[in-house]
DNA sequence: CGCTGAATTGACGGCTCTCAATGTCGGTGG
DNA sequence: CCACCGACATTGAGAGCCGTCAATTCAGCG
């Protein structure tokens, strides 16, 4: 058995045996195609970029040989991996075609990929724009990973909260006021919190002047406030943070 | 401006105005399938599944009315919430055709449902196996997010382990022993964990005997504990917790 | 009116973060 | 060859957030 470095470089590519044979054969059975395609396939060092979060997506990919680091860059500056990938794994698919990245991807070390540009995809795998609400989907989930890897119950809650009001009003409802379909112990599962610590926050947020809250009905007053605290803050608390909250009392 | 309350049915639908237009529409041109989409309009009341884990995944949905939870079971029974639905979103694309859903989905309220089945979307939308690659990835944002949510430093460590391991196992690696990639720091980014609580993890482990580490270099030595203790253990522990660990001192 | 389930509130303990120092490895220059 | 340096990793001490346990309140309902 031979041991696991992911380093080293196959010219016989095997990589996608797992998933029944090259997915490049798969995707791009003419021949013109596979010549671009083989021309596209790249070796990086480490430390090198993809992508990076903003660029157009007009490609996703296959690794070779070597390892990737998927991540976001949070507000403040500091970064949240998302994943890693070894050989054989597709990366890139969060972001299709005439979208930006949504995340960026680096090497973790000498790192050899094959590279699918959308555009000769067009033919076979178009789906409409199923593969654009995946990649919505694939965005949400990225939000709730950063979420919870990131912040604190403050922050998850008015993340929560936000993300909310915000979903109500691109749907012509208010922002501001609306009927929370779930309970509580759902919202709790839903970002890793108990369900009393949902209580207590939502209890302190409302202590604050931030928001009023009675059973299911939610009514955001601050929502400057709430959507500071829904971003990750260090020192750049003293809005409502859990040392105070006792003036109103 | 009206109040979101979710819960009102729309006789004229309109929920997916905002994606530019009626999804079936766009999908389904075919007026005979068109029909049948209109057939497959569905009315749950609260707490009814949609769809629940394990099932054959064989349609897709939007909310017209109502909202939605979609969910996972833990191995120790308990719900994983994955994300909450209102009008106008779709869900139940992470699990495609073929497949086997890979998370539940019920309503929160009496909700009102169109309903996509994959097979009339095979002419249009068959994206060849891009849809599944994206539900791989979907699944994995998943298995993150379960991770993050009902986890503890233990519990991640182990299942980052584990999950690397049966990744270099499934591509004809060791699954024993491996290099890490990747710097303490990343794996702490990756598993919403400080870098010392990383360092500190491994250091327990490797005193209990479940591994061997030195710097990138890892050995598992006890397959069945670390996969132990990677699942979710409330009372089952005394395998290898923070109480002991100096037995070996 | 009493029951049931959801929600709130309080006390306590533990896990993990932060801050800080030390140790280790690889590279660089004298 | 060796000293130095920076990046990475380990180890320790202290504090704080949050989960657990438990009691109480409240809304809905027969």
């Amino acid at each position: 058995m031979k041991i696991a470095s992911t380093s080293h470089i196959d010219h016989h590519c095997n990589v996608c045996e797992p998933r029944g044979g090259c997915l490049g054969m798969q995707l791009l059975d003419d021949p013109g195609v596979s010549k671009h395609l083989k021309q596209a396939k790249r070796i990086s060092r480490k430390g090198e970029h993809v992508f990076r979060e903003g660029e157009d997506a007009d490609a996703f990919y296959v690794v070779r040989s070597g390892s990737i680091k998927s991540y976001l860059v949070t507000e403040d500056g500091e970064e949240q991996v998302l994943g890693f990938y070894l050989p054989g794994d597709v990366f890139g698919l969060d972001s299709t075609e005439l979208q930006q990245r949504m995340s960026s991807a680096t090497t973790l070390e000498t790192t050899s990929l094959c590279r699918f540009p959308h555009v000769y995809l067009a033919d076979k795998a178009q789906g409409s724009n199923l593969l654009r609400i995946t990649a919505e989907q694939m965005q949400r989930d990225h939000n709730l990973v950063l979420m919870l890897a990131r912040k604190d119950a403050d922050g998850r809650i008015a993340s929560f909260l936000d993300d909310l009001a915000c979903r109500y009003w691109s749907r012509g409802y208010s922002a501001s006021a609306f009927l929370l379909s779930m309970s509580r112990q759902d919202i709790g599962c839903y970002l890793g919190l108990a369900v009393e610590t949902v209580s207590r926050t939502l209890t302190r947020f409302q202590e604050c002047g931030v928001l009023q809250v009675n059973r299911r009905e939610v009514e955001i007053l601050d929502h400057d406030t709430l959507r500071k605290i829904a971003g990750i803050r260090l020192d750049s608390a003293s809005d409502c943070s859990k040392a105070s909250g006792l003036n109103s009392a």
